[in-house]
DNA sequence: CGGCTTCTACGAAAATCTTCGTTGACATTA
DNA sequence: TAATGTCAACGAAGATTTTCGTAGAAGCCG
């Protein structure tokens, strides 16, 4: 069942993506080693999860080999790009810099992420987006 | 049941603590106009969700009036804070700059809140946050 | 072949979130 | 006071998300 519109993936999809992003494309033998790397989680469940995705169009499924092997459909950016956008809108008033303001005070964040966000500006400012 | 930890606020909760915040304390009617003027929703449907949003001490309640009175138990600003950092921890491999780097490329961001993250960064910089 | 392992499929339970109808208490006013 | 309207309480249904048990197909090895 094919779905048109992309609502934000669950938490529990999320990390699933973010697995596939990290490693490429995956088995769900995979998928499950590396999460249960750092929390308890069954393996059927994290089956069950990737077939939803699959249903969802999440994620993409190639089924040559008996271990089907998923990928993610949208590349990390977009999908990031779509969360914060989503949560700009939802609970910043819709204002980019109030979500940098907090982001900026929610974690002490390093000289160089500091630099980088500043390049960042400078490119932005130059235009050359 | 009060809770200790607070778990992020469900998207209909946020919507009605985005209403607290604006309005300051309000009851269940006022903040039922103020949804409705936006999207269509039942005046049970908010009382219930004030309810449990009392339950989990997400807001206050004075009983002291027949129609209670509600108010955001944490400021907006904390909220935001918790709700980015989240965000930057499960989205963003926990980097505050990925998060800016796709807030800027997620929207078209003005020249004015452009000019309000630099001044930002700068007031980081000096370190007088 | 026959037993063991690994995989997908299926279904359903459990948990959480969202919506709203109904009821009875309370207030207003005619 | 009786009619009318407003309110909180409650319960339940529906939707979504998360979890996992069981079954059967497919591969592996003696």
């Amino acid at each position: 069942m094919a779905k048109i519109n992309q609502p934000r993936p669950t938490d529990a999809e999320l990390e699933i993506l973010c697995v596939l992003w990290q490693r490429g494309a995956s088995t769900v033998r995979d998928v499950y080693d590396s999460l249960s790397k750092t929390k308890p989680v069954g393996y059927t469940t994290v089956l069950k999860l990737m077939q939803i995705m699959a249903d969802k169009e999440l994620v993409r499924r190639d089924e040559q080999q008996r271990a089907h092997v998923y990928s993610a459909r949208v590349p990390q950016e977009q999908t990031q790009r779509q969360m914060v956008r989503d949560l700009i809108r939802r609970a910043f008033d819709d204002s980019a810099s109030q979500l940098v303001m907090q982001a900026l005070a929610s974690k002490k964040t390093s000289p160089e992420e500091l630099a980088q966000i500043r390049q960042l500006l400078d490119a932005y400012d130059r235009g050359d987006q």
